[in-house]
DNA sequence: CGAGCGATTCGC
DNA sequence: CGAATCGCTCGG
């Protein structure tokens, strides 16, 4: 399959949550949960900036049982249920008590398109597995039990990963999805994609 | 202890 | 466009 080198824990420490979800456009989640392995290629990342962003969970430090998570040294997965229905799949960055997030929007296949398939109640088309955060949970079978995972631990059952050949692409920034609550802060250009790729979430 | 709501998805 | 669905947060 593909050569990947396991991303270190260092990659995700520095304070820059912006700056972090651009470097993991093209990154390869590895998931190995219930005996179904995945890969897929991290293609939509929205960065998600501590205490200081009012569309962030951990706004003004708000520090509770779901939020715990983010305040912990980056590299770990931060995983709530969205709508009472959905799991989104976030990585906590940065140091400790900086409480920053990169939340995962969508993930092209690689690998496992079988167990996707499965997972997603057999959707028809191949581009629906896979195009949205609660799409891409629910096929790569990430939910809540698998919150505050280590990222940077290859025993883990969520893992990232880089190519050692990496592939040129262009990223386009805008703004993120569903954060209109967040006033002023919703109009940040903190949604990151890959130009073209065909996996992207629909706005 | 209960009201209000959400970083979404799907089907009508 | 509205329903589904439930844990989290906060106020009383």
């Amino acid at each position: 399959m593909l050569n990947l080198n396991i991303l270190p824990q260092g990659f995700y420490l520095e304070d820059d949550v912006v700056l972090i979800s651009k470097k993991l456009l093209g990154k390869i989640i590895v998931t190995a949960i219930d005996n179904e392995v995945t890969y897929s290629r991290i293609v939509e990342t929205e960065a998600y900036n501590g205490s200081k962003d009012k569309a962030c969970h951990a706004y003004l430090h708000l520090n509770t049982p779901r939020t715990r998570v983010m305040f912990k040294e980056g590299g770990r997965s931060y995983v709530y249920l969205c709508y009472g229905l959905h799991h989104l799949f976030n990585i906590v960055t940065s140091g400790e008590n900086n409480p920053n997030a990169v939340l995962i929007r969508a993930v092209e296949p690689i690998l496992g398109l079988e167990v996707m398939k499965l997972r997603r109640n057999q959707v028809k088309k191949q581009v629906n597995l896979t195009n949205g955060p609660g799409k891409l949970a629910s096929a790569l079978g990430i939910s809540r039990e698998l919150n505050d995972v280590k990222l940077y631990e290859a025993g883990s059952p969520i893992w990232i990963g880089e190519e050692e050949c990496d592939h040129e692409f262009e990223i386009i920034e805008t703004t993120r999805v569903g954060v209109e609550y967040a006033e002023e802060d919703a109009l940040l250009p903190w949604r990151f994609y890959i130009k073209n790729n065909p996996y992207i979430s629909k706005k």
